[in-house]
DNA sequence: CAATAATAGTTAGCTTCCTAACTATTAGGC
DNA sequence: GCCTAATAGTTAGGAAGCTAACTATTATTG
């Protein structure tokens, strides 16, 4: 559980009160800020500790994942990709250099192999080892019953509103997060 | 940005496609899953970049809030305990001896005070300088205005919803986690 | 009241991420 | 065809968490 937040979230008076103390403050945005960050904070603690019970990290299972689609059944045209680290980097969201850490640990418990490619000296080839293979599929099922299970009390309808406030939320990300940036400078104390 | 996950999360055709190989997976629930960490995950990066402009990470701002509560103006009755570090090691989530390392830090940039407690030898009492004090007050209004700008695509009707949501989930979280917990060994491979 | 247990804080060492600098190779512009 | 870009991968070092083991106190209990 990587984020570092407030355990005990405040009441909702606490936060009117402190509306008061800054003009600024939004209670309702507040309330949902910080339900948003402790709900996924949580999920996201639930399967670093099963992942963690078999034995790979957050990090090392979306390798798993991403090296799985390339190799498996999927006609999906997204994830026909081919798998150089920096691709994998690029879809895993981390950088060159993590990738490189990753790919070491996963060589270095045989679940994963490390060729050079064909056609350019510079780059690499990642693939799943039978052994790899296997370890993916014994985790995904598990996998898939918890994500199911942390979702199971939201009816059908329930989940399409959230994807759709989810994405409410990302498209104001993506477009007003320029003028957020523009205001870092003035209010610096 | 501390999540590792997918960049670009899959289609839901793909996932659909997934269902078919994997038959615990339920493509709803898993689209919720990946919406709701992908979110939570890009909002903890605009505050992490923010509070990183400041000068502050994550976790020392979580400390300098948890003493600006106790020394502040607040009447709220949660915010009214001392805070020796074991105490804040708690509300903010951390290992006692995470928190020591975060107040080494915050006693070293002069922001925070550390005193041995008065009644009770083994404890210290950590309190914010003037200088803490004046860095939380210019840190907060840009960050308020931050949680109010994330938000500001949801309605009122939105958030409410959006609450109702997050609790329904930790409910679930807080009463199906056990069964989840007994179900860990019989998939090992 | 002595011995054991519990609690507060710290330390040491690990993990997983990062950035910045480096090497080797390929691609482009003159 | 060279010389400079750009690109792929790696290395080195740092930041922010964690667990486990340790010391110093206080509480409990026989």
């Amino acid at each position: 559980m990587p984020l570092l937040l407030l355990k005990d979230l405040p009441r909702y008076e606490c936060l009117i009160e402190a509306a008061r103390l800054f003009p600024d403050m939004d209670p309702s945005a507040f309330e949902v800020y910080l339900q948003l960050l402790r709900t996924g904070d949580e999920i996201f603690g639930i399967e670093s500790s099963y992942l963690a019970s078999k034995g790979i990290s957050q990090g090392r299972f979306t390798v798993l994942m991403l090296l799985l689609e390339k190799a498996g059944a999927s006609t999906c045209p997204s994830c026909a990709a081919s798998s150089n680290p920096a691709d994998l980097a690029e879809k895993a969201g981390v950088t060159r250099a993590t990738m490189t850490g990753l790919i070491d640990t996963l060589v270095k418990d045989g679940l994963v192999r490390r060729e050079p490619a064909p056609n350019d000296r510079r780059m690499m080839e990642v693939s799943l080892t039978a052994e790899g293979e296997a370890l993916a599929a014994g985790i995904l099922p598990g996998y898939f019953r918890r994500v199911a299970a942390v979702m199971n009390r939201l009816t059908e309808s329930d989940r399409r509103t959230l994807v759709q406030l989810f994405i409410k939320i990302q498209r104001g990300l993506a477009e007003d997060l320029t003028d957020l940036q523009a205001d870092t400078s003035p209010n610096s104390l």
